[in-house]
DNA sequence: TAAAAGTCTTAAACTAGTTCATTTTTTTTC
DNA sequence: GAAAAAAAATGAACTAGTTTAAGACTTTTA
């Protein structure tokens, strides 16, 4: 069966951990729903239940909180081929403190909440898929979570730009700046000084 | 049937994400292994492939990587009823970065590798545990990797005390120090500050 | 396509956290 | 329980990163 672009880049995502068959695969499709987001529109907003999680098909998407001073800290960009939500309030049906706004027009796959209690009960491979799913996900923020404390502003720009050279040419330098945790005055000095080198 | 109490410690631990037969309890228990650490042991070292992951059913250690200047930093410090190891080299087989030592004599049950694989197969229930598990964790890792970057040390002392008041009393400053990712005399001064107001 | 809004750069004064050195206090060891 | 070793406290000089402000450059919008 043919499957159109974005559905393929989904089925692949999910066969890198287990196998499917046809009517899997169908079952599995029938469960998504098709989203489009327009260059700063938002896909969530702090307060709101988040009861989709995501998966980019194409576009650019940045994830993020704003501090007691309304400062925006960036924990992802999500770009093709990444899933992305807020996995806490996704489980616990709590309002969200995350806000997920387009900085491309993008377009993703989501998957509700009641779909994602169904694909257990239907599929249950998907225990699998998503045990080694998150696995994987952790295994990447244990590693992060050093990051901020054990490394320099410098080393964690030159780490971002070795680990994701293809979305620094996406994003602004503020962004990337709220990414990194520092100001974009500070942000600018660091890039001039790794150039220059 | 009666479990010894570092059994009973497991099972309940299981207990709240999956149910299982008396039957699938012996079954599983009979997957684990008993280990000793005495205090200022190892656990692990930098290098080795770990084979085991860990639920500790007494006692303390903390889990830290050395950087280029031999400077420890700790990621965390596992007490009663948490599961620790390195889930990147026990999956991958590829040398762990990490140490582990035990900061008081303490007692562990591990599940070796083999082992772990052979409980999808023989319990297939344990990839919802495991898918359970694992989506926490990612929960308290995602909110984590802001905490370095966007609280200062003072914030991030803090809000440790807050959420970890039972560790704060058992372990040393200079380790405190180490997690939070400061000198160990700027912790001493933090601590004087924050407790005389 | 002009005006407005947002982004980037540079620089000077400032603050959170480090480094190094010394003394005091607590814990470990024989 | 005395001696040794490790941890904690204190202070002065230093550095990474912030703040504020202003001008140049780029992108968006009407």
């Amino acid at each position: 069966m043919n499957f159109k672009a974005s559905h393929t880049l989904i089925l692949d995502n999910v066969s890198r951990f287990i196998d499917l068959t046809e009517l899997e695969k169908q079952k599995y499709i029938s469960l998504l729903t098709e989203i489009e987001v327009k260059k700063k529109d938002f896909l969530m907003q702090a307060g709101e239940i988040v009861t989709y999680e995501y998966f980019i098909t194409k576009g650019c998407l940045k994830v993020y909180t704003l501090d007691e001073d309304g400062a925006p800290h960036i924990s992802m960009f999500a770009v093709e081929d990444y899933w992305t939500g807020d996995i806490s309030s996704f489980m616990t049906k709590e309002p969200t403190r995350y806000y997920i706004k387009a900085t491309e027009d993008s377009e993703l796959l989501g998957v509700s909440r009641a779909n994602y209690d169904l694909l257990f009960q239907e599929i249950p491979k998907f225990e699998r898929f998503y045990r080694i799913l998150y696995q994987r996900s952790l295994i990447s923020y244990i590693r992060r979570s050093n990051y901020g404390i054990s490394l320099t502003a410098e080393e964690r720009y030159i780490a971002f730009k070795k680990k994701y050279p293809q979305i620094v040419n996406r994003i602004t330098q503020k962004d990337l700046a709220a990414y990194i945790g520092i100001t974009p005055e500070f942000m600018s000095k660091i890039i001039t000084k790794v150039n220059r080198k």
